[in-house]
DNA sequence: TGAGACGATGGTAACGATCCCATTTTCGGA
DNA sequence: TCCGAAAATGGGATCGTTACCATCGTCTCA
């Protein structure tokens, strides 16, 4: 049993069959053009029977179309964008369209790499959380090979024609500040993956779409200490890289150093994991002496003790909205620019209370 | 600025900016047959200013391998699912395939369309977990068409030439109840998805690549009752449905309504959590009154208290394993089954002790 | 010096579908 | 019965690449 050479039936062969010329079949298969309702069947009777299946790529060819669109982001196996690929694979099926995945890594060569290859097979579109905002060299190209991009999750505003699909990071994060200012909250921590954007203005927030959420996030936890004529302080941000351990390094540093704090704002679920253990850890009580707010709303939200309050972000909408936003794209045959923000939402549970000495300062 | 007609430039391009035909403009670039150094210079260097990208469906229409495994999986936004995916694409890249995936909801109508569309793409194999194990018809058809199979975590006896590499779940099961005998338990309830597979007989135990994991596990625990001697009783099985919802009424109800138990051994990681929870809100202490053995190493299991004890399966390397599997029967060209199965592991922390009355019986 | 081998190159036929145009058939109405 | 329009069908050309074969020069060795 060899492979390769299994020929399996062409269009040609079902012609034969059904003894009509290969562009009656074609027509009688694909419906187009008129075809007899006789013919029709004896076609579709002949192709049953020889267990006739298109050949995507010979179609594709032709057309030029392959109903395929690419997807590149850093990592399938984070649960952020594994939800989010959960949205864009059911977007992409419903409109009869089948993805190419590639998992990057966060590795800007293998990002190149990917996409290019991802052009090779002629995408009709891609949708990328890319690595870099900056070098985007490679999705600015492919605007002039007539491939529709969309960003997902992180912007990248060299790519001119691309959509942006995100969360507004900023607003989520001021939902969660003003929940701890609400409650009394004077000295609020928080937990980052970035430090402050060079050069940043309080009073351009228009520019907070070509920030990553990291950076986004933070800046809406620095918004919302201004509106409530709150000092923002350098050493109230624990900077710590993507990882679990790192927060929880960079949470027990933070609280270590500034005993005054009340309550922590983690800007990433992995952070928030590792925050969270170093509170454990410290046996700080929480919420008595220390509020806690995460980030994402994971299984593990309501099983942990204090069950945690929450900034949630809808990620299977995302993929959804980021896919139906690239079919458009395709479909309408044009290079516009439709960015979408989605909203996040506090989930309030009980990892924050007002502080011990609320109403005493 | 309108898509399609944008013509990028074809090898007959690159040929005549270079001053050859095109037969050698291809050897040149794709480094077959002979051509003189200077002659592929002159051509790579035309190639890299038009920017030449060749065009991946010609390719495979002519070669018969498109370079690329599709991957039909029920559910991208599980856990375990996205990490072995992380590891399908992984190994997918580094031998330079790329994957094209479809998450079928669990849905047999939807995986049987995504094996069609599959093959239409003219995909070199495909690597699925398959909804169900009898009908498999869709899978089959797909050797007769030269596409290879290899079967994720699921078994299909039906499909005979396809590998199956999955977790050894009764040797894992049986890990996890051991734990739990050695500690001097007796009296031992399990949440499971499975009922006991019809006709099972504890001395055939061969037959177990033929259950799912769900089923494997539960005869893994049946396998370790008998080993120690003890009987199995049908009424500390409780039986939930695929959801942390149904595991907690399911717990629940297992332990009102079997207060002799000791320790529940849950078979899944989405039943762990709802275990866990009906632990929590029956206000049963554990690991005092009640031990607990949670299935897969989620981020959770050592934030709550008691940290769980859990059997972890290794979920990336088997999406590693299935993908070199596939890519090896590949390249073999030849239909033979490479079955493998990974080892799970036992990972012992706070939520197994020893039980109350260890001893007094 | 001539035969044979080999390196380098060009021309053309595939691959399997769709698209376009020409031709034949059908059918309604005068 | 005949005409014209519309329906039905067939025959290429085409997409962009690789596979295959033929050709032509150059080099080597007897």
């Amino acid at each position: 049993m060899s492979r390769p050479p299994l020929p399996s039936a062409t269009i040609i062969d079902v012609a034969a069959k059904a003894g009509v010329s290969k562009s009656t079949a074609a027509r009688a298969l694909a419906r187009y053009g008129s075809v007899s309702a006789k013919t029709r069947e004896a076609v579709q009777k002949a192709a049953d029977e020889l267990g006739y299946q298109p050949n995507a790529l010979a179609r594709s060819m032709i057309t030029g179309r392959t109903k395929t669109i690419g997807v590149v982001i850093p990592d399938v196996g984070n649960h952020f964008f594994a939800v989010a690929m959960r949205g864009i694979s059911t977007a992409a099926r419903e409109a009869g369209y089948e993805v190419l995945l590639s998992s990057t890594e966060g590795d800007l060569a293998l990002e190149r790499r990917a996409v290019e290859l991802l052009a090779g097979k002629r995408v009709d579109g891609i949708v990328v959380a890319p690595v870099s905002t900056e070098e985007t060299g490679h999705l600015e190209r492919l605007e002039g090979q007539g491939i529709a991009v969309t960003l997902l999750d992180r912007p990248a505003s060299r790519v001119k024609a691309a959509s942006f699909i995100s969360v507004n990071h900023v607003e989520a994060s001021t939902l969660a500040v003003n929940h701890l200012i609400d409650l009394g909250h004077r000295e609020i921590g928080i937990v980052s993956e970035a430090l402050m954007p060079e050069g940043w203005e309080p009073d351009a927030p228009q520019e907070s779409r070509n920030l990553r959420p990291s950076a986004a996030r933070l800046v809406g936890y620095v918004n919302a200490l201004r509106g409530a004529g709150l000092r923002f302080r350098d050493e109230y941000v624990a900077r710590s890289a993507y990882a679990k351990a790192a927060a929880y390094e960079a949470t027990r540093r933070l609280l270590t150093d500034n005993p005054q704090l009340t309550a922590v704002y983690c800007t990433d679920s992995e952070l928030s994991a590792g925050a969270f253990a170093a509170l454990q850890d410290l046996k700080i009580s929480c919420p008595k002496d220390m509020s806690l707010i995460g980030f994402d709303d994971q299984d593990w939200a309501t099983l942990v003790r204090p069950r945690l309050t929450v900034v949630d972000q809808p990620s299977y909408q995302l993929g959804m909205a980021a896919t139906e936003e690239l079919l458009s794209t395709i479909a309408a045959d044009e290079d516009r620019r439709g960015d979408r923000m989605l909203s996040g939402r506090l989930i309030v549970r009980d990892s924050t209370a007002r502080p011990r000495s609320a109403g005493g300062r």
